[in-house]
RNA sequence: GGUGCUUUGGCCGAGCGGUUAGGCACAGGUCUGCAAAACCUGCUACAGCGGUUCGAUUCCGCUAGGCACCUCCA
């Protein structure tokens, strides 16, 4: 398409104009969850911000290919080297095999991820399936001597790197910093260097998830998988890597330094990371103990929660923030989220049913519809795209009200908005009412209504008022218009 | 300690060298049997202190607070 995109680059540290490596392609790659616990409020975050890149692109005429990995061997609790593998862990812990533990969160996740109306990734690989790739890779990168095997394990030699390239580029830091900040952990003995990271870990005999390889039984460092991956499914160089700015560093700047070992480039060419979703303004994270697992989110079964909230309505609240400040959770912005949403996702009803009236084209709703994708292609700023769209709303709204008349084209236009960018962008779609029952239900409201309709005409207000207070109660609200009594789901 | 980010009205949260963000909440009004919704009106802020400028919430410096990474984390 002819507009232009602009994405911040956390590389050059600017917005940059987007210009893909492929005409019309877009080849993404996104770091994708370990799975060993829990799907949390902090995954939706990167989830939903890709989400809405990959649609937005696909909206933009662009072909996307979408990769996000499952960490699912390799991710250590610490850099030590009896740090243990975390999915081990778990499964040491719930007396499961690991690949049960790996399954189970993997289709927790994936419920998850449904449930928040994410596209699924084009391909999601694992790295546990990449072993051969990952093993090929550390070849690569010793026979470039940017590595070294000690005692069966291999490790990155960052000294050796630094001597060639920038270790820190990415992260802003230099190879001072990185010496002066590294922690001096215990059994690191087989390192050169605290720095050095692990591309390869012989595994101790008591350690299950193991492969061979020419240094040893063991397997593969926490980084090595992006950079094989990311490679084998959208090549050596592509445009985008997306992740949590926690990522940033060591990770992200680890696999860059693995790309430009083993290839002689660092194959990303705008690096993008998502900020984190803070409660009481700190991280959600496992060592604070204070994440809220999505499925608490949607059932509201979790102390700190007052109420249970939608998968919308968190899909909601995170695009109202801009993806790269800090979004920080509480009741309150939550509850304001769903009233928001609610106003949103109702005015899309409504101008499905409006008529058109008179001719022409209002030059405001020209600008309208015009705003709202500039503001999404500045660097994906759904805040702003949101707040023309509930510009959009109240132009729905003085139409129902009979206080603006809108042509066929004005609807148009504010059907793009409020239906199209709304679902096929934002991915903001009708929840509640839609369970295959709709006839029987529609059908029983209707009786109901015509009966209390009845009761109005002869002005039994106590029986009229009796029906509606017990519909609310069942969550339906209704409303009494000039034209006769709406309904809507509340719950 | 190193590096980077941040501080906006009752709350959430954008933005920018001069112009109304938006949502939620609140108050008043219109409509209505009463509600609900909608619409209209009001509430109009940029941590503090200096500096640059015709003009700064927006740029620079300092002070104070907060956060993130440097351990595992999206």
């Amino acid at each position: 398409m002819t507009r232009e995109f602009y994405l911040y680059n956390s590389l050059s540290r600017k917005k940059e104009c987007f210009t893909p490596i492929h005409p019309g392609m877009v080849g993404l790659y996104v770091c994708g969850p370990t799975v060993y616990g829990d799907a949390h409020l902090g995954h939706a975050r990167p989830a939903i911000t890709y989400d809405v890149l990959t649609r937005l692109f696909r909206h933009l005429g662009y072909k996307v290919r979408y990769v996000r990995n499952i960490t699912d061997v390799g991710h250590l609790e610490n850099d030590a080297d009896e740090g243990e593998d975390k999915i081990a862990k778990k499964a040491k812990l719930e007396q499961l095999e690991p690949m049960e533990v790996v399954q189970t969160y993997t289709l927790l996740f994936h419920e998850a991820m449904r449930k928040l109306n994410t596209c699924p990734p084009s391909i999601e690989p694992r790295a546990s399936g990449h072993i051969i790739e990952q093993i090929d890779l550390v070849r690569q990168l010793l026979e470039n001597g940017f590595a070294y095997e000690s005692n069966g394990s291999v490790y990155f030699d960052v000294e050796a790197y630094n001597r060639k390239h920038h270790y820190g580029i990415l992260s802003g830091r230099t190879l001072e910093d990185v010496k002066e900040n590294t922690r001096e952990l215990d059994g690191q003995s087989d390192k050169r260097n605290s720095y050095d990271f692990a591309l390869w870990k012989k595994a101790s005999p008591e350690h299950i998830m193991r492969w061979p390889s020419p240094w040893s039984d063991g397997f593969p460092g926490w980084h090595l998988e992006c950079s094989a991956m990311s490679a084998k499914y959208l090549g050596e160089e592509f445009d985008i890597h997306g992740g949590g700015m926690d990522l940033l560093f060591p990770h992200h700047e680890c696999e860059l330094a693995q790309n430009t070992a083993s290839r002689g480039k660092g194959g990303v060419k705008y690096w993008m990371h998502n900020n984190m979703i803070t409660i009481n303004g700190q991280k959600m994270a496992k060592s604070k103990n204070n994440f809220i697992s999505l499925e608490q989110l949607f059932s509201g079964e979790n102390p700190v929660l007052e109420q249970a909230y939608s998968p919308m309505t968190v899909r909601f609240f995170i695009l109202q923030a801009h993806y790269r400040s800090t979004l920080d959770f509480s009741n309150e912005a939550l509850q304001a989220a769903e009233k928001g949403l609610a106003k949103l996702m109702q005015a899309a009803r409504d101008v499905e049913a409006l008529a058109a009236k008179g001719t022409g084209v209002n030059e405001e709703l020209v600008a309208l519809k015009e705003k709202v994708y500039e503001a999404l292609c500045d660097d994906l700023n759904t805040p702003i795209a949101l707040s023309h769209l509930f510009e959009a709303v109240r132009w729905v709204n003085l139409a129902k009200d009979g206080q603006v008349a809108l042509s066929a084209e004005d609807l148009a236009l504010l059907k793009e908005l409020l239906v199209v960018v709304m679902t096929d962008v934002l991915g903001l779609v009708q929840e509640g009412a839609s369970e295959g029952n709709e006839e029987l239900l529609d059908g029983l409201i209707e009786m109901v209504l015509a009966e209390r309709k009845e009761a109005k005409a002869r002005k039994d207000f106590a029986t009229s008022d009796a029906i509606r207070d017990r519909l609310k109660e069942l969550g339906i609200q209704i409303k009494d218009t000039r034209e006769g009594t709406e309904w809507t789901m509340i719950k």
